[in-house]
RNA sequence: GGAGGUGUAGUCUAACGGUAAGGCAGCAGUCUUGAAAACUGCCGGGUAAUACCCUUGAAGGUUCGAAUCCUUUCACCUCCGCCA
């Protein structure tokens, strides 16, 4: 959510803003709604006050055994008047709240302009991309030999795209769990947490989910819980409605939880294996610091997610989404992209993004600042570190032998508690 | 799931239906070589504001006026039932 004073103290700017983010919305109507909420509320407040003042005339009259019935007669029609305002006010702001729930972050400077991912930067790319001297098989292929990933009979369970890991397929989902958090703890600093994987409308509001992704979430049948689609939510949830001590700031919390997308609309697009499913296991970081941190604290963020990944020894880039291509919360985002050899195919595994004060805004998360005593929003970032699936697929394929075993890389080795899987 | 009880600001604790009082913690400052103590200010939110408005878990209702009375709802505690 933006700032309604900075919307009315910035119209064009807004406007170009969006624009960029190739989305337009009717700001003219926005700024005829907060004027007239202005001006109900400034009217409201002068007959609140008059309410108050009478109210403590009749106490002492009535203290004094006097007779009030002309004051307690003008004070009804006051207070139904009052009642009156505040229902067109709750009207109004109804209307306001849906205008602002519906706008999104504006772009940051340094972001690329550009109308589709085509547009999209390569910042960086790291590691070889190997040569191989035998044909290279599929993960698709290569779950199906080690009979580590049982699509069918998730299929059976479940539904297509909640996919049955088993055996070294369970085993190497557990260990990469482990070595993401362990590198997220101990290397960088953030503290775990295992939150709850069902999350309240509040919640869901709250990190920008509703309205604009209801779609794409599962929800409860009884109590409208939402099947949370990243644990971002919970994570950045653990604080609405908070005013948090400036001096615990930066907090930094990581945490794994399987993520639950009914990716409607998406079918036909990278349906084969699992690279697009219904469930999946991520780790997230998330950051919560004061607005002046955020860029840095971003950019620590990228380098930490880039060091993760280079310890997994595949190919991988740095891309820096462009203003066009962007989410509805972020103000930047950088994705992290490995190498499939068999589909010669960057995947994405990771996206990094702050959101300002946008998700703070919503979620209605602050600080107080010691210097002046007031209370402000915090800026919010969020980064995966990383997503599952697609690195177990990169890991399939990257590492595979001429014999049909995957070699894992050195850091995963003795999380997996061997060397290989296969033969 | 059933019965009962409790919700006041970060925390503890007041307020015969008359408009939220205090303590502690915290923050800023004075004093001090530094710290502590002491003292001063701030210390729920909005606002440029010491004006004014809003705030007693939440939402409604009764009333001139609600922390207080009524209804619904949420959280927590105790007991019973069920259960990994």
């Amino acid at each position: 959510m933006l700032d309604p004073k900075f919307i009315r103290e910035n119209l064009d700017f807004v406007r170009e803003k969006l624009a960029k983010k190739r989305f337009t919305v009717d700001l003219d109507g926005f700024i005829n709604l907060d004027l007239q909420r202005r001006n109900v509320v400034g009217e409201a407040d002068v007959l609140k006050n008059r309410r108050n003042t009478v109210s403590r005339e009749i106490a002492e009259i009535k203290k004094a055994k006097g007779n009030a019935d002309s004051l307690i007669a003008e004070m009804k029609t006051v207070s139904d008047k009052i009642q009156e305002l505040d229902g067109t006010l709750r009207g109004i702001e109804t209307q306001i709240d849906e205008v602002l729930l519906n706008i999104p972050n504006l772009p940051h400077d340094s972001v690329p302009f550009g109308k589709t991912e085509n547009d999209n930067v390569v910042l960086a790319t790291f590691g070889e991309k190997r040569k191989f001297d035998f044909p290279v098989l599929d993960h698709v292929e290569l779950i199906e030999k080690h009979e580590i990933i049982d699509l069918k009979r998730g299929a059976k369970v479940t539904g297509s795209g909640f996919p049955i890991y088993k055996g070294d397929g369970a085993r190497l989902q557990r260990a990469l769990i482990s070595f993401f958090l362990d590198q997220n703890v101990n290397v960088y600093g953030f503290t775990e947490i295992s939150p709850p994987l069902l999350v309240n409308a509040d919640s869901a509001r709250g990190t920008g989910q509703l309205p604009d992704k209801e779609a794409q979430m599962y929800e409860t049948k009884m109590e409208g819980f939402f099947l949370i689609p990243t644990s971002e939510v919970p994570l950045v949830n653990l604080f609405r409605d908070e005013i948090l001590e400036e001096k615990k700031l930066p907090v930094y919390v990581t945490g794994y939880t399987p993520c639950f997308r009914r990716e409607a609309g998406s079918y036909g697009k990278e349906v084969k294996g699992i690279t697009r499913i219904h469930q999946f296991d991520k780790v997230e970081l998330v950051k919560i610091c004061k607005p002046e941190d955020s860029y840095t604290e971003f950019d620590d963020l990228v380098e930490n997610v880039t060091e993760t990944l280079v310890l997994l020894e595949m190919p991988f880039r740095q891309l820096h989404i462009c203003t066009g291509d962007m989410g509805v919360t972020q103000t930047k985002t950088i994705d992290m992209e490995v190498w499939s050899p068999s589909q010669e195919k960057w995947l994405e595994v990771s996206s990094i993004s702050n959101c300002e004060s946008f998700q703070a805004r919503r979620a209605n998360i602050r600080f107080r600042r010691n210097e002046t005593g007031k209370v402000e929003f915090v800026h919010t970032l969020n980064g995966s570190g990383l997503a599952l699936p697609r690195i177990i697929i990169a890991l399939l394929e990257n590492f595979q032998q001429k014999d049909g075993s995957i070699l894992l890389p050195k850091a995963l080795q003795k999380y997996f508690g061997k060397e290989k899987i296969g033969n």
